[in-house]
DNA sequence: ATGCTCTACAACCCCATCGTTGTGCTAGGG
DNA sequence: CCCTAGCACAACGATGGGGTTGTAGAGCAT
């Protein structure tokens, strides 16, 4: 568990640095951006089929994909009367594969512990 | 880029996964919780010390302290009149780092923008 | 026992953000 | 040319969370 720090990521991380970090994390900490970039992973879509999908309201669903796209996180295309929205950075999935294991691992635990 | 997802992985995430995973985020989403983290990376840390080394108020700092040791980030360890906090989840990190990566892959693009 | 240090808890105010409602804009169809 | 569909923007009320203040409890020293 002894891991190598990339050194390019200073200590302590400089407050600007922390910022934006910090941003980054909470953008992705509304379910219903989680929902959408689920949804994106089976490709792009228009913003009326992830509003079907999700079962929201179009302005909702609107509103969260521009903070996905002023975040960078998924790319905007306009397609006749259509906007047609799809993953722009790809690492988000490792980021919720890695949050999916540690939420599985403390599950567990906790499973662990009822069962004692 | 064609990762192969996680079988354990459901598709599309239920919504208490989902909940979860945006919880998880959220958690990493305040600055002053990063800065807490990435103090610990020094090893484990008193109340004080973590105050002192952030220049935040104590109470914050209890604040934020609990809330990740709730998450299950930090372990809480009473010695003497002091309680030590450290790190109990090091995933976090490798989750900072990428986050990290992505965040320089976007000023880098924006750097590159303005200097064409 | 008294006082001091260190920490956690609760109540409060304030601000950011979520979801909704209402509206304006653009592209196609009739 | 008018009408509709699709989408984004602005304003509103409501909720959640951050930071502060005040305070209670635990451990150690005198």
């Amino acid at each position: 568990m002894e891991s190598i720090w990339n050194p390019a990521v200073p200590h302590p991380l400089p407050d600007p640095l922390v910022e934006l970090i910090a941003q980054r994390f909470r953008v992705l900490g509304e379910p219903m951006r989680i929902k959408l970039l689920d949804r994106l992973r089976d490709g792009e879509a228009t913003v009326g089929e992830l509003q079907t999908a999700l079962g929201a309201s179009q302005q909702n669903v609107s509103k969260h994909l521009g903070l996905l796209y002023s975040a960078g996180l998924v790319s905007r295309t306009k397609r006749g009367t259509s906007v047609v929205y799809a993953i722009d950075d790809p690492t988000v999935f490792d980021l919720c594969e890695q949050v999916c294991g540690g939420v599985r691992r403390r599950v567990s635990d906790l499973d662990a512990l009822l069962q004692s």
